[in-house]
RNA sequence: GGAGAAAUGGCAGAGUGGUCGAAUGCGGCAGUCUUGAAAACUGUUGAGGGUCACACCUCCGGGGGUUCGAAUCCCUCUUUCUCCGCCA
């Protein structure tokens, strides 16, 4: 969430991100939210002055028991139960006002970075690079949901059975290239620097509010009643929620994280052609890449994180491409985010396989996660995140342009994390 | 799951109803001394709100209560430790 001095100094850049972000009443809320703060500050003050006045008064009475003066000690009492009614009152107007004030600010998205395209849908995104050859396929190339069958390595229908549909089972050769290919991104990504982290799958409801899934995304968990619990929906919770309530000191900084976890999404209302095999499933595998950062640096942390990625995906001589979001098209919580997209030649389109951004302080301000800055006062972090990478399209990807009429040929950096070359 | 003990500032650790945001030690930072460093000495050192700046307010695991007044008493939740039970 954005800070509300910084919707307060900086109105017109809110105003000015939120159009961007095609944001319907942004100026209504901002409005809203500017008014709800005053008000609060207000009552704050009022109490404040009543709260001193009444720890003054209690410190007297204190004095004159200690003195023996008894009777004007019980005048002063007197005094004090009436101021307490009184703050009593204001405290519930407080914590009122500070709940709306939380409530209007968890509305406001964060604000897009300059360099964000205008635009409304995913079609308005910017292509910004392209590489890789796409290949030319046999002419009885198949759909990798073909393929899983016809080479059995992706069940499901048995999935279907065990847990319903987004549940596959991956069997033998299938299995074994899941797993190698998560050593390797993970492998890729602690080369690169990032310390590997083995978290919690399930995080409770502070951890989800921290990195702002909830309230906004409640619907998209999967959540145990029982004990107030959430399946993550990608390892960004857990990871960046290690930092939650924590004061870094300046030279901290560059804290990188990379974790491998299965991710659980409900995809409610999602349907259709679109969702077919591992296009769009409720569990899935992702290796994640997270870093915290001085703000003065996450920009360049952020260009790190793409070449990282690209890095991997020229390994894996995939054809992909990298589009920077437009407006319309940005997660909530992110200032600027690149999508990468593999090319799937047998479906004939490109799938989303990472996503990278970088929230600035947005997150950092929900989770209270700040450094010490070189005057020595609390300032707020940057915290970016990336998918290096998420399996399931990758795998997609992988199966159907490296199929020939011999079989599914395994990339060259993947056969030592496999032990073998080819699915047949 | 049962019984008991505990939770205080970066860390250790005092504080059981009144000038306690909290002794003391360690650590950190700044200074003196030194060619430099160490040692020693001196000072400083939690977070949030609020203010032009002060003042002032809140916070001693979380929440609630008693009281004029709570780190201190009561209730409750969470977590940790010890013992027992169960167990991958």
């Amino acid at each position: 969430m954005l800070q509300v001095a910084f919707i307060r100094e900086n109105k017109e850049i809110v105003l000015k991100g939120l159009a961007k972000r095609n944001f319907k009443n942004a100026e209504e809320l901002v409005d809203k939210t500017i008014a709800a703060d005053e008000e609060r500050r207000a009552i704050q003050t009022e109490l404040d002055a009543m709260l001193a006045e009444s720890n003054k008064l209690s410190k007297d009475i204190g004095m004159l028991f200690k003195s023996g003066e008894t009777q004007k000690a019980d005048i002063l009492k007197k005094k004090t139960v009436q101021l307490k009614d009184k703050s009593k009152d204001l405290t519930e107007s407080l914590q009122n006002k500070a709940n709306e004030l939380q409530e209007l600010l968890y509305l406001i998205p964060n604000i897009p970075n300059e360099i964000v395209p205008n635009g409304v849908s995913a079609d308005d995104n910017l292509t910004v690079f392209q590489e890789g050859k796409i290949p030319v396929l046999h002419k009885d190339a198949l759909p990798h949901w073909e393929l899983a069958k016809k080479y059995d390595i992706i069940d499901f229908e048995l999935g279907n059975k065990i847990a319903g549909a987004g549940f596959p089972v991956y069997k033998g050769k299938g299995a074994k290239l899941q797993r190698a290919l998560i050593n390797y991104f993970l492998d890729k990504n602690t080369a690169a620097g990032y310390d590997e982290v083995q978290v919690p799958h399930l995080v409770n409801e502070a951890s989800g509010f921290g990195t702002g899934q909830l309230p906004d995304k409640e619907g998209q968990m999967y959540h145990d009643a029982q004990d107030n619990l959430y399946l993550i929906p990608t390892a960004e919770v857990p990871v960046t929620n290690i930092f939650r309530d924590v004061i870094l000191k300046e030279d901290e900084f560059p804290i990188c994280k990379t974790a491998y976890t299965p991710c659980f999404r409900r995809e409610a209302g999602s349907y259709g052609a679109h969702v077919r095999g591992l296009n769009r499933l409720h569990q899935f595998d992702k290796v994640e890449i997270v870093r915290i950062e001085h703000p003065n640096n996450s920009y360049k942390a952020l260009d790190s994180m793409v070449n990282h990625v690209k890095s991997i995906l020229q390994e894996l001589n995939m054809p992909y491409r990298i589009l920077r979001l437009c407006g319309g098209d940005m997660g909530f919580t992110s200032a600027l985010t690149y999508d990468f997209e593999v090319f799937s030649t047998a479906q004939d389109r490109w799938l989303e396989i990472s996503s990278v951004s970088n929230f600035e302080n947005f997150q950092a301000n929900r989770l209270k996660l700040r450094f010490k800055n070189s005057e020595g006062k609390s300032e707020l972090a940057h915290t970016l995140n990336g998918s290096s990478l998420a399996l399931p399209r990758v795998l997609a990807g992988l199966l159907e342009n490296c199929q020939t009429p011999e079989g599914i040929k395994i990339p060259k950096v993947l056969v030592p994390y496999c032990g073998f070359d080819l699915i047949n």
